[in-house]
Order: structure tokens, then sequence, then C-alpha cells
DNA sequence: TCAGGCCGCTAATCTGCGTTAGAGCGCCGC
DNA sequence: GCGGCGCTCTAACGCAGATTAGCGGCCTGA
């Protein structure tokens, strides 16, 4: 088994993402570090973290790695439905909701912690604002999904897989995984195409045509972003959705 | 102007959906009736409720007609990413996201209640375990949008419209506007295109298809499910999206 | 009464993208 | 040291679905 470098990251990339949807202080750190209080859960690359029709009583907060949301055809078809990266939640809803409607994966070895509603009552009752930063996280993924909604109705390949990767560049940005233009994309060709509705050859062209056309460089798992502002154009982006309303 | 019939709804049809979710009592009935304090507002079909950008301090609870939520690219092309049925609303992240990243479209003439936030607070402090109700109801539009990426990105024509088809019939029933297998169906077929990412002739001839297949009936703006068992194996149709625990 | 807009429907053409097949490379376990 | 697997990449082929164009019916307003 290779071991990843895991940085101990705690609830920092959750603090730094707070931080963009409002002015957070120290105090709302130390309140945040309550959610840490439970052992520290691993997956390997390619294992399920839920099934669609369980029911968990927990919320997991991702620290290191890369999940995703999926649903599945009876038949085998698959479509990832969103990208949970470090400082994400993985299904705030399991408060409301009884059953998952759609299944989460690890895509490459995550470590996160599985949270019960009562550290989250802790964290409220000590910070009561940060309520609002947690369900503007929940509707902030939600935008995302219509964006993709968008993105697969209506953007060409090209297009769409322009707005991914500088949807992705702003997420890590946030979280402080992004070094410059480039961010570590620790994800296979396999998983963008199930992402994006395409096939895995298609991607494949597409991602070519990219290179050519001078707007990323991707090798050895690293993205390079060569052109952002002409990606945005391609990808025709715009960044309200994500309702980053600091900095 | 042809003035459509307008029932006078009111809230009931929200009272009914939210019925599917939780057991409700008359005392939940008559608390939402503060919902209904404000003047009807009536909306044109083809007509903006709310543009991308804007930032309305209201939420609207639809009464009747159909209405949709959309996204528009710069270039004309648009992608309706959600329908909102009588007993919807349309948009309850309007107290928490400053402003919106989709439009608001009424389809066909439509009636809606625009509600204060300080109306939703005399409910809920009436009726405390509404508002786990409404937050519920504004997971199960999450999960519809979840279900959609998965239909353009993995579903084919026939499978997707066959999928819709179904949704909006569980949906209306909820809502008490199915009569039988039949529903009123008054959108489009443009929209119907809009909403599946396809091409408005293509539609037409996957719509011929579902006929000739003796799936469905539609005409006069009627839509009638002649085989729901065959539609929703076409459809590889799971209803636990729409988490209707009741009845 | 006529013109124009909206809507449903169909035919012909072309191409973007899926499918199938297969090569090369690096990593891991045996 | 070898076999197998996961991943990237390419070529050839064929079809599903976009595009363009156009007809006819209905409704509405001038």
């Amino acid at each position: 088994m290779r071991m990843t470098t895991l940085t101990a990251a705690g609830i920092e990339p959750l603090f730094r993402l707070l931080g963009r949807y409002m002015q957070l202080e120290d105090a709302d750190r130390n309140a945040l570090t309550a959610l840490e209080a439970g052992p520290v859960c691993y997956r390997e690359a390619r294992h399920d973290i839920a099934r669609e029709g369980e029911n968990p009583k927990v919320v997991r907060l991702l620290v290191s790695g890369w999940a995703c949301r999926y649903k599945d055809l009876p038949d085998g078809r698959r479509q990832i439905v969103g990208f949970f990266l470090p400082g994400d939640f993985c299904d705030l809803n399991v408060y409301i909701l009884s059953e998952l409607d759609h299944s989460i994966g690890a895509l490459t070895a995550v470590r996160y912690y599985e949270i019960q509603p009562q550290q989250f009552q802790t964290v409220i009752e000590e910070r009561p604002h940060l309520l609002r930063a947690l369900l503007w996280h929940e509707m902030v993924s939600s935008g995302i999904q219509r964006e993709w909604l968008l993105s697969i109705g209506q953007r060409s390949p090209l297009e769409r897989l322009a707005h991914l990767f500088v949807e992705l560049y702003y997420r890590l940005q946030a979280v402080g995984l992004a070094t410059g233009l480039s961010f570590d994309l620790p994800i296979t060709q396999n998983h963008l195409a199930e992402a994006n509705g395409l096939s895995l050859v298609h991607l494949n062209r597409t991602l070519q045509e990219m290179r050519r056309e001078g707007l990323i460089e991707l090798a050895d798992r690293q993205l390079k972003i060569m052109d952002l502002d002409r990606l945005k154009e391609v990808a025709m982006f715009n960044r309200n959705y994500l309702h980053f309303n600091r900095q």
C-alpha cells in the first residue's frame, strides 16, 4: 500500500472555505475544532464511503484526498454529480432525510471525520452565526449542481471541461490547495469523463485539444492553467455561483 | 389576454406536499395560512419572475401555473434546470445567499405569493416542526437536480423523457393535480427540449417514438400515461430521490 | 379579413461523439 | 523477473442527434 502524504490539515480547509462566505474570527476557528473530536477515518481509492439507500447518521468532513457524489443506473452507467474536496461536507442533509439518494465514493485515498449531530450542536451554540455559514455552504453545493446541469446540457465538451477546471481552480484556491495557477488533480481521465457525461475516448481527445490550444498543461497529476483569462472565456465562466463574497 | 382558469388553491398544494414528508395536522394548515397574507402576484407566460444577479428579498410560493429555474449563456443557449409546480417555493435560499445565480421564468401564466421573512418566522414559531418540512422540501429539490444530472449525462433521450414524465406525474399527484394517470402538461415542446438538453427537432422525434411505443398519449396539453410500469422501466425510475416518506 | 407569431411536426444533410480495438508504460505482488 | 492491472493515448468506423429548412394550423390583434 502506497501512503499518500497526509498533511495534518484538520478543520483548516473548512475554516478557510467558510471564511470566503463571511468574516470569521479566531473564536470561530476554536469552536470548529469541536468537529475534530472523533477519530480520523481512512478509505482507500476506488472504495465507497456510503451507498445509495443507506441511512448514515453522521456527516463526513473531508480532510484530505478527493471524493465524489455519484449516481448509477441498473445497467452500470454512472454519473459523477459532484466532487468533494478537502474542507467539504459529504451530506449535511442526513439530519433531515432518512435515506441517501446517491452514493459517495473515494476517488483517491481519503481521510475524513465522522461528525455526530451533537458535535454540530456544540459548535452552533458557541458561535451561532456558523449555522448560517454551514447552510451557505450547502446552498453553494446546490448552485454548483445547477451550473453542472448547464454545462452538460448546453456547453460543448471543450467548454465543459474548461469550465470544470476553472471551477476546481477556484475551489482549491479557496482552501489553500492551489499554488499559483497549478494544482494537484489526483483523479483519472475516467473520472473526468464520468463527471462530464463524455466517453473516455472523447474526453482524452478534448484534453489533447486543450493542450494544443495552449490552455493547460497536464502531466503527473498536476494541472497547470496556462492562460486563465482565455480558459474562462472559452468556458463562459461566471464565478457568481460560487458565492465567494469575500476576497 | 386569455384568462386561465385559476382555482383558489392558496396554500393547499403546499400543505399536501409537506404532508408527503411528515404527518401534519389542521394546526399546521392553519399556521401555513399566514403565508397567504400578502397580495397575489400575477405574471404572464414567457415573462421572467426574477433574473440572475438580482437580490430579491422575498420567497415566492407558486399557487397556480408552471414556472422554471433556468440558466443561460452569453450566446443565448439556455438550460432549464428545474420546474416549479403549484406548491413549490422559488428559492428559499434568498435568506442566505445575497445574489441569484440563476433566473426564474414563468412558463405559463402564474399566480404566486411573495413571502416576507417575518411571515416565515410567524409560521415556524407557531409550529416549529414545519421548519424541518421546509428544509426537507429544499433538499428534495437538490435531489431532483442530481437526478437530472444523471438523466442528461447518462440516459438516452427516450429514457430521459420517460423519466421526466414519471417524475412530473408523481410530483403533480402529490399536490393533487393528476387525475388517474393523466395530467395537464401546459408547457411547449421547446421547454421540454431545453430541460432535457435536446434540440427541438429531436425532442419531437422522441415524443413520436414514445407514442408509437404506446407509452403515452399527448394532445391538447394533456399527457396520459398509457403504461406506467413500462414507462418506469424504460426510465429506470427509482422514486427514492423524491423522499415521499408517507403514502 | 388578413398578417404575424407561436406551436407542432417532418425531411434532408452532416458531423460530433460513442464504440471497439489495441498499443505502450509504470507499478505492484507473486 | 514476470504477469497482470490501471492508466493514457490513438485509429477506424458508424450512428445518434444537431442543424437547417419548410409546411400547416391556430390564435390574436390590427
